[in-house]
DNA sequence: TCCGTTGTCGAACAAGGTGTTCAGTTACGA
DNA sequence: TCGTAACTGAACACCTTGTTCGACAACGGA
């Protein structure tokens, strides 16, 4: 591992503590006095790592990417192939992910989020056939949209739909759009180098 | 009009110079000081009508949300009817709801938002012979959330698409899943009373 | 093992935001 | 015109933030 094992352990500490206290209480009530408390962390020390709260927080996302595993063996049998993996992965995490992207978690990581998977979307649509253009970007945020809609709502408690369950409403709701959209591209392609 | 004259104009100053302070600053690094300087209004004042930033900022929501025209005259000609005199009334507003509901708003607005425009889905669905059901919720959840996502995008700037272009990305994302599941509903409804 | 480097502690600090109180003033509307 | 209600503005106690500093402890390479 890198670096000194003090600074493994501080860092960690302060990442402890502020899941634990957004579970308590809702990211916009912790202060940087509550964390430093909790991790029994001097305060000079807090700011030797991070710069504020909000640096926690995104270094802990920093690390639950890490977790991504990019399928990359072979083509993926399955259009939106992340959905009903990364639902289960979120259920199995759900402590974690309740506290960073729930609402009582900040913005700040969910935008992160939603930037995450449209990079994977819009890699998946590409390698399916689609072309690079302003209507294939929308769509990608439609589809991130939906994704993230059903994720925030089963983490507030509104739903207490399974995995697989999300999974079956995501594909019901974006999978014939996304279908239709491919095709007219690849309709499109065809009718240019029709080799 | 209801009260006072002079209680009217406090609230319609702090509401204006929120706004305004969002627009230069983002939600976030608004303070209580600077409403007040803004409004020109008394410390006590402001508490004496809201209890905090966050109330001023739902405030203006209400009276936003006395905008919605209820079709209510026929049946909507067109599924999702909302979205295109949605995505204009936006871009006419645009000042006022990107200051409320874009990124530098606070989240608290978008989520009144979702609230607001799953109750509209849910209703037009529900008209359009879908039958109440777990499903059914999970659904609009995809389809707000599709929607919310391009309003997003819009209002960061991350896209220079017209209303008409967004409308459009919007309906062929989730208009086909939409359909099918509506097709789905009704055959079911067919079979049990086939009269 | 030794020793220079690096991390940590914890107290103290200034700056700035919050929400409350109160006595005095102003403007409303009946 | 007059009673009432709203507004003022200053002062307040309290909290949070981010920085600084000297003293101490732990690390890891030699």
């Amino acid at each position: 591992m890198s670096g000194d094992r003090r600074v493994r352990r501080t860092r960690r500490l302060i990442q402890e503590a502020l899941v634990a206290l957004i579970l308590d209480k809702g990211y916009d009530a912790v202060t940087v006095t509550d964390i430093i408390e909790r991790a029994d962390v001097g305060r000079s020390t807090f700011y030797s790592h991070f710069t504020d709260k909000q640096d926690v927080l995104l270094s802990n996302l920093d690390e639950l990417t890490a977790l991504h595993r990019p399928p990359a063996d072979g083509r993926p049998a399955r259009l939106l192939a992340f959905s009903l993996p990364m639902f289960e992965h979120v259920r199995e995490q759900e402590r974690l992910v309740r506290a960073l992207l729930g609402r009582r978690g900040g913005g700040p990581v969910y935008a992160r989020g939603e930037q995450l998977l449209a990079a994977v979307v819009r890699d998946e649509l590409l390698g399916a056939g689609a072309r690079p253009s302003a209507g294939l970007d929308l769509l990608v945020v439609c589809v991130v949209g939906a994704f993230m809609g059903l994720l925030r709502a089963w983490l507030d408690g509104e739903t207490p739909a399974t995995p697989a369950e999300l999974d079956a409403a995501f594909r019901a709701a974006v999978e014939p759009g996304v279908c239709a959209v491919l095709g007219e591209s690849r309709r499109q392609q065809a009718s240019r180098s029709p080799l």
